[in-house]
DNA sequence: CGTTACCGTGGTAACGATACCATGCTAACG
DNA sequence: CGTTAGCATGGTATCGTTACCACGGTAACG
């Protein structure tokens, strides 16, 4: 593999003359340059920009350590990264944690001795570990979808208590007095602001049975779990709030099995949109994050602090949810003493909504 | 940050040794390494992996170059793919090109400028000019998921001849003889795969009217307006097969959107499938690909590729589909003149399908 | 007891690039 | 015309690690 200094040699330059060639960085006159650029072409040079990385101290490398690639929603915010870091002419690493701590702590050691430039992380726990590492270590870190209980990082998350909040308020206008709430991980902030979030728009309206809590974890197997569970309380909930899309899709999968009409005799929400391009018929009402701004908005935060340094106070960026009804959360109840302010404005609260009749006699299960 | 070096002097050894006890590399006494350790914990030293590739010269980093990871099939290769590469204590940088040549040349450059060990690659259209850039630098290179007009790398991909040649023949056996194929870009070798299976399938019966054949994007845009197309053919299809799942859910709304019914009035059927933990109600009939399977036999190969050497013959592996049947291809075709046999046997030539009847009155749509 | 073999350890020189400083030269200025 | 400024270029050290070779010491072997 040809070197800096081959190509110099061959062009009669010093080395230093070629790299201010290929990085543009210093003056050189035009026909020094032609002849390193013909030298370059000539020989088939490649930078080699693992020697130019400790050199120069820094790899153009920023990594994105999430909990599941495959979840729509992470996808959705890693293509977010991506094009914001190959904007910005970075590469990107991904890992997966898993949801374990150990995992986690594992890659973050990994990108470190890597000398990555910076990293996006969604903490499985709680996260500290991996960010006083990073610390110790003086590379920047943002925290991506999750808070943190003290503020150690920059923080880019989803305002899960409040679209937990509309989602509650939607279904107390419809008239549920019986719901339940099936959420993730209890050391998982989105997991827990979901849960309150969604308390709260129930503890507003005074209703007869409190709302049902059930912790499991992001999965669709937890998620037929805890519909199971809900689902033979008694009272029985008339409607379900599945804090994320695998869990949500597992509630429905036992409802299917259990017989229960969706939404004829329980309501269900969630929280998470699947992308439009990955579902043909929309069903599900839900909270949508905007996953591929949340990506992005993490990339620039990361940039932000990578060029301003520690020192500074650490921010937190909050996007809004945005609330889409569909046909999962029904109508409003009318078998029950529901005062009518409440039960008749769906379409007041939803901000958007699929209107059409379906047309597919038998589509989508 | 503490260097080895800084680790040596605490430690009262060479640098050399410090080396030793940090990679288990070559023979350390029990003491010296307890010292080095000690050293190591007190000083906090983290060992700089740019110094170490720009030696040893191997990076242990792999990079996975797709179309588009968010595309569910892409997603759960890659998770496939990183999977394997923790396994193997490498590290996995991803690529987007959006099925653009320049993009895909643009990152293959920085990769290879990078030192990565080895590209697993996604050709966006024949990818000759990227595996040449690979080859000039001695970087290993595995086509993945699609097939290469010459013999350049290894290649690991789904048998899609043979997937739509089995959706094809189950297409007959129902009794259709007016069907359409809605494929992806010409010089994509798994759309003209596709194409040609199932052509060959509906080759064997025979066809009063050939099957129409549509190229478009492996995108829901382009399966809307091609299902359009297909719709307004004289005489219209009667069932319709998409070629991949993209191209699938804009058949299914542009379907819908024309108030046409699945599958009473057009049988639809696909390539890829949804990852069960993603589609709640799982509706199409499909010809699945191991997509996991296909990221962890492709790092495989590409590990044995970097052990093997440019030199030895290109392996290709061709994993097989399997074809699931559901609702969206219907049942046998009624009212023509079908000959009994191939009416008969949907069951006989899936080999699973989801029998349960619909209980949810209107679900997922 | 001498030779061989291996274990444990260290010295030095790379790996390929850039940071930093130095230098010659031309142009502009008072 | 001398001085200053800045452009164009080069020399050298260095980033942090490991490859390669060397070397003393101890155990095994005939």
């Amino acid at each position: 593999m040809p070197t800096i200094v081959d190509v110099a040699y061959r062009a009669g330059v010093a080395a230093i003359t070629v790299s201010r060639v290929v990085n543009d960085s210093g003056p050189v006159s035009k026909q020094v340059r032609a002849r390193v650029e013909q030298a370059i072409a000539e020989i088939g040079y490649v930078p080699n920009s693992v020697a130019r990385s400790l050199r120069s101290k820094r790899t153009d490398t920023i990594a994105l350590v999430v909990t599941d690639m495959t979840n729509p929603f992470f996808t959705t915010v890693a293509r977010g990264v991506e094009d914001a870091a190959s904007d910005a002419g970075l590469m990107l690493i991904i890992c997966n944690t898993d949801e374990r701590d150990a995992d986690e702590q594992r890659y973050v050691r990994m990108l470190l001795q890597r000398q990555t430039d910076g990293i996006l992380l969604v903490p499985a726990r709680q996260g500290v570990a991996a960010i006083e590492q990073c610390r110790a270590h003086a590379t920047p870190v943002v925290v991506v979808d999750r808070r943190l209980r003290q503020r150690a990082a920059d923080v880019v998350r989803g305002d899960s208590r409040g679209g937990a909040f509309e989602l509650g308020q939607l279904l107390v206008s419809l008239g549920h007095t019986r719901t339940a709430v099936l959420s993730g991980p209890r050391s998982v902030s989105t997991a827990d602001d979901r849960v309150a979030g969604f308390l709260q728009a129930l503890a507003g309206a005074r209703q007869p049975d409190p709302p049902l809590v059930f912790r499991g974890a992001y999965t669709t197997e937890s998620g037929r779990v805890m519909a199971r569970q809900a689902m033979s309380a008694t009272p029985r909930p008339t409607a379900l709030f599945a804090a994320n899309n695998f869990i949500a899709i597992g509630v429905l999968q036992a409802l299917e099995e259990m017989n229960v009409r969706v939404p004829e005799d329980v309501a269900v929400v969630a929280f998470d949109d699947l992308p439009p391009a990955m579902v043909a018929f929309p069903f599900l009402t839900v909270a949508a994050q905007p996953a591929y701004e949340m990506g992005r908005r993490s990339v620039a935060v990361l940039l932000e602090r990578m060029s301003a340094g520690a020192s500074e106070k650490f921010n937190e960026v909050v996007l809004p949810t945005q609330m889409v009804v569909r046909r999962s959360s029904g109508d409003a109840l009318q078998e029950r003493d529901v005062t009518p302010e409440l039960a008749g404005a769906p379409s007041a609260t939803g901000r958007s909504a699929s209107g059409q009749a379906p047309r597919i006699t038998r589509a989508e299960r």
